[in-house]
DNA sequence: CGCATATGGATAGTGTACCTTTCCGATAGC
DNA sequence: GCTATCGGAAAGGTACACTATCCATATGCG
């Protein structure tokens, strides 16, 4: 197919769709004379992945880009692909750390007996979890972190699920996909339905009129 | 204390201080003279909170004015108050939504005995949640949705955490502070302690070199 | 063949969001 | 009195994600 039924059957403007060639997003597709392309379904589906990543992921075009690229790369396990992976969707953020929090991430991973973590900083998703933290610090929420251990409570029946929606994949390229799309996409489910559940205790345990804690 | 002050005291740059003040994320300080205004601590208390809206939960400077101004509404239910913070935070995006999604929504709801839930977008929760399974059967994983129940299950754990977090709270104020933070701060921490759940499965599962399912 | 339409490629422009800079006259505080 | 700072307003700036324009060429229909 040429460009103008890669736009419409994604529903992805023409110029965007340059855009996108431009910026190293889309593969360019194969010319079959100086100024004519073919493009095919690997496009399409590839163009499809771009939109689920910036539209509900909320990615910038600089990481779908690095995404894309630890997709692609092939000479690496599975393990350090999900690494690449993760690192490519957590942007550090501009907030400086407390070192409070630092120390309660450091905690956190030595009551699970996980690895060293030296450093916190040196991988996106810790430093990401060091910085939600010492913003709550900052408002006077410092015990936010004994929410930690529940959390990951909560977490291994949900990661337990993600990795059995991952392991029902039939290729090794389906498995790379399900796990951008099921580590992004499911982002936000959980926050969505982590508010339906919130709704939900909140009918049940303070909505009803006149149970309500005393006024300041 | 003066505009100077408030800005040493919160890292926040003095022109930045008075965009926020323009834009009514701050209440202007108490003026003294025509050119001179007091702020005191619950201005820096408040603009320490827009801060980790903004750097943490990533919401933009319309959105911000959109949770205070519920958080500041005093004539509501805390239940109330919740659901206008949960909108507030939830922008709708500009995803199209799939009508099997919507069915998925509909179905997960039936499932759980919950509301009628009539219309899928008359909230920005659900239009959240049925845009992102939208998006995932874009890309060819229509089957995300079978990952909601158990996605609820561990959620259930999480949001008891959340809601014993916030009944720790003394004055109403606090309360509905932590309701904001919790939620928003939350969903940072979750997806990083969620990332790492991955990252322990993945090593304990798929990780070993030679145990990686068949290339495609 | 003729001709409107679409194409690839390059360059420039648009709109939005979030600040910064600059200016002003007035005030603080030594 | 003198310098730094203040509040307030307006203009400027930067980054991002497109979007529009242009051009020579190619397609495809009659």
């Amino acid at each position: 197919m040429r460009v103008g039924e890669l736009s419409k059957r994604s529903g992805v403007p023409v110029p965007t769709i340059k855009y996108y060639l431009r910026e190293g997003l889309l593969p360019a597709g194969v010319l079959t004379s100086p100024n004519q392309a073919h493009y095919d379904d690997e496009h399409l589906r590839r163009l499809r992945l771009v939109r689920a990543l910036v539209d509900v992921g909320g990615l910038s075009i600089a990481a779908v880009r690095d995404v894309l690229a630890a997709v692609d790369t092939r000479d690496d396990s599975l393990h350090n692909k999900l690494g690449a992976v993760q690192e490519a969707i957590s942007q550090p953020g501009s907030v400086e750390l407390d070192p409070l929090a630092v120390e309660d991430v450091q905690a956190f991973f030595a009551r699970q007996g996980e690895r060293e973590c030296a450093d916190v900083t040196e991988s996106n998703v810790t430093h990401m979890l060091a910085a939600a933290l010492s913003a709550a610090r900052s408002v006077g929420h410092g015990h936010f972190r004994d929410l930690l251990d529940p959390y990951l409570e909560g977490l291994k029946i949900i990661a337990q699920a993600d990795v059995e929606y991952i392991a029902r994949q039939g290729s090794r390229d389906d498995v790379i996909e399900a796990m951008v799309i099921g580590t992004l996409i499911g982002d936000t489910v959980l926050k969505a339905v982590r508010r339906l559940a919130h709704a939900q205790v909140s009918r049940d345990v303070i909505g009803r009129v006149g149970n309500e804690p005393a006024a300041n």
